[in-house]
DNA sequence: AGACAATGTCACC
DNA sequence: TGGTGACCCTTGTC
């Protein structure tokens, strides 16, 4: 882990005024991390299907049985044949026919082969979950819309649909302002944090700079146009760090809730902050007990911070006394974390609550209790986040672990069913920071949303986890912004408030992405017809094959599993969605 | 190059 | 209801 070295990630490829782009994290914030720092008292036991998941294609068939030793893996054959796990006595015969990871039978075999992700045609597809096909033959992914499905209830033309476009439409623009995908990677900051990223905020006041979070509880300040000027506080918070508010009267000052739980109120100069609230008080007695704090939002109105933990409970506090105010609410099920809170930026009063009970819920803070919501949204899995649109609060768009994206038009209207239902590949949630689908600020008409997928898409020979940007009132996928040297999931996306920015945490890194300058826009013109919006990102225009992941890694990193998908240029198909423009 | 751990949700008992 | 084990495209370290 050579502190940078030459480090080789250099990512401003367009070299905007000669800046050197990617930067390492710097020696002193650079810590050992080793990797049995946190408990080790879970060993380990999947041993199962080391071997099947060999990847190599040459087909030597059965080789002998084996003897296994206790310790040994435990064959997949033989599990299929009734082997009990554990059940470790004697030899125990081992067949290494190959056999498929995913279902363990043989004929077939699951994984990537080349950047072409092969699905086991056992299970239903890994994309909409139905049965019948697999993901490279989804409809929803072959489809341009990239799923969309329509709700019952729509263009009824009922009195609602009156309401909706005289009482709505009327207050959003109807002319689609010029709209550019930030699809260029501009810079990077490599390994900034030490464990993945969990979240982003710019700072709505000082321009350039993005604060993030990540797994440890660091909190991080970047100026990504001074490159260099780069903070982390590891003091703040112990472990994860949910979500950030910068406050609203001292924008020097930031909110952060995190899974130690506790909310701090942290000077962004110092890095010095007091906790506003610890739900811990008694410290660790066991997981049955431990609060965390996921949601938190600001209503700027009233001064308070509302908090959310991870037994559904709501926490009402005092921006000013910084004291809690009444009691917790049981907002979600009771036991069930509470995985967003978002207030009405048009109606403040009016809050908006994810859960893990598969609801998503509207809520009139003036008069809460228990069992009261103004309407509960019902998923199919839980619900990773919920928001209200950004400028007439009218709309709501959630992510669920159902593979879908919720969007319901108009509060007001009827709940029942959303809107629209877009099918979307961001299920993974176990080892990533749960994906989250956000509504473009800076967009008047309320449609566009950026969230990252989690399926990988053969690019050009590489295996890439884009960043989607999807038009909510069709479906429409409108760009997929990816890098060949970003070869890991983006789950973490957020666009500026006023810019065309869009800041991404992937693992432990951080991008900028711009869109293109008006001269490789008119030189993209002159080759193909490009419409208002602009798709594809240089990383088409890379050669193909050589690729190389992150850029021959910078020293340190990103070398293991993701490599081998990145480095095989068997497959180099067509890429797919070129061309596509325009909305 | 390959093993493995970290770790959230869900089905099942 | 609480415990347990399984889990399809991860990522980074050893």
């Amino acid at each position: 882990m050579g502190p940078t070295t030459g480090s080789r990630f250099v990512y401003n490829r367009r070299r905007r005024g000669g800046r050197h782009a990617v930067e390492e994290a710097s020696d002193e914030e650079e810590q050992r991390v080793d990797s049995s720092s946190s408990s080790s008292d879970e060993e380990g036991d999947e041993e199962e299907d080391a071997e099947a998941s060999g990847e190599d294609i040459d087909d030597e068939e059965e080789e002998e049985a084996v003897a296994a030793e206790p310790a040994a893996k435990q064959s997949p054959a033989a599990a299929e044949t009734g082997e009990k796990r554990g059940g470790r006595k004697g030899p125990i015969s081992i067949s290494l026919k190959k056999v498929c990871k995913v279902c363990k039978r043989t004929g077939h075999q699951a994984g990537f082969q080349g950047a072409v992700y092969i699905d086991c045609p056992m299970k239903p597809c890994f994309l909409c979950k139905m049965p019948g096909h697999t993901t490279l033959t989804c409809p929803h992914r072959v489809a341009m819309e990239h799923g969309v499905i329509p709700a019952p209830r729509r263009n009824t033309n009922t009195s609602l649909d009156y309401v909706f476009q005289s009482q709505v439409k009327g207050k959003i623009s109807m002319v689609k302002p010029k709209f550019l995908i930030p699809n260029q990677l501009e810079c990077g900051n490599i390994k900034f944090h030490q464990r993945r990223v969990t979240c982003l905020e710019f700072h709505p006041t000082k321009n350039n700079v993005l604060l993030s979070g990540d797994k440890k509880g660091l909190l991080g300040i970047w100026d990504y146009v001074k490159l260099h000027e780069k903070i982390t506080y590891d003091s703040v918070h112990s472990c994860i760090l949910n979500s950030m508010k910068i406050d609203t009267t001292n924008d020097g000052m930031v909110y952060t809730a995190s899974s130690d739980g506790t909310i701090s109120f942290t000077d962004l100069d110092t890095g010095i902050g007091s906790p506003l609230l610890n739900l811990n008080p008694n410290g660790w007695n066991g997981p049955s007990s431990w609060h965390m704090i996921y949601g938190m939002d600001l209503n700027t109105d009233k001064g308070l911070l509302l908090v959310a933990d991870n037994f559904g409970f709501l926490y009402f506090l005092d921006r000013r006394s910084k004291t809690r105010i009444g009691h917790p609410i049981l907002i979600h099920k009771k036991g069930s974390k509470v995985t967003s809170l978002h207030c009405n930026p048009a109606r403040p009063e009016v809050l908006l609550s994810s859960g893990n009970d598969h609801y998503a819920r509207i809520w009139d803070t003036r008069k809460l209790e228990a069992n009261s919501p103004l309407a509960s949204l019902a998923h199919g899995r839980v619900v990773n986040s919920g928001y209200f649109s950004p400028r007439s609060g009218n709309k709501i768009l959630t992510t669920c672990q159902d593979n879908r994206i919720r969007v319901w038009d108009y509060i007001l209207g009827d709940l029942q069913s959303p809107s629209r239902e877009i099918v979307h590949s961001h299920d993974f949630n176990r080892h990533l920071t749960p994906f989250k689908a956000e509504w473009d600020p800076k967009d008047y008409t309320e449609t566009v949303a950026v969230i990252g997928r989690y399926i990988s898409e053969n690019y050009n020979g590489v295996a890439l986890h884009p960043i989607d940007f999807i038009d909510t009132s069709s479906g429409k996928l409108l760009a997929e912004v990816m890098d060949p040297d970003i070869t890991t999931i983006s789950p973490v996306n957020k666009l500026h408030p006023q810019d065309d920015i869009l800041a991404t945490g992937s693992s432990r890194s951080i991008f900028i992405w711009k869109p293109k300058t008006e001269d490789e826009l008119t030189e993209e013109r002159a080759k193909q017809k490009t419409k208002e919006y602009i798709y594809g990102s240089s990383s088409r225009k890379k050669a193909n094959g050589k690729h190389g992941n992150s850029s021959g890694d910078d020293s340190d990193g990103d070398s293991g599993g993701k490599n081998k998908k990145a480095k095989t240029t068997r497959f180099t198909h067509a890429v797919k969605g070129k061309g596509k423009s325009k909305v």
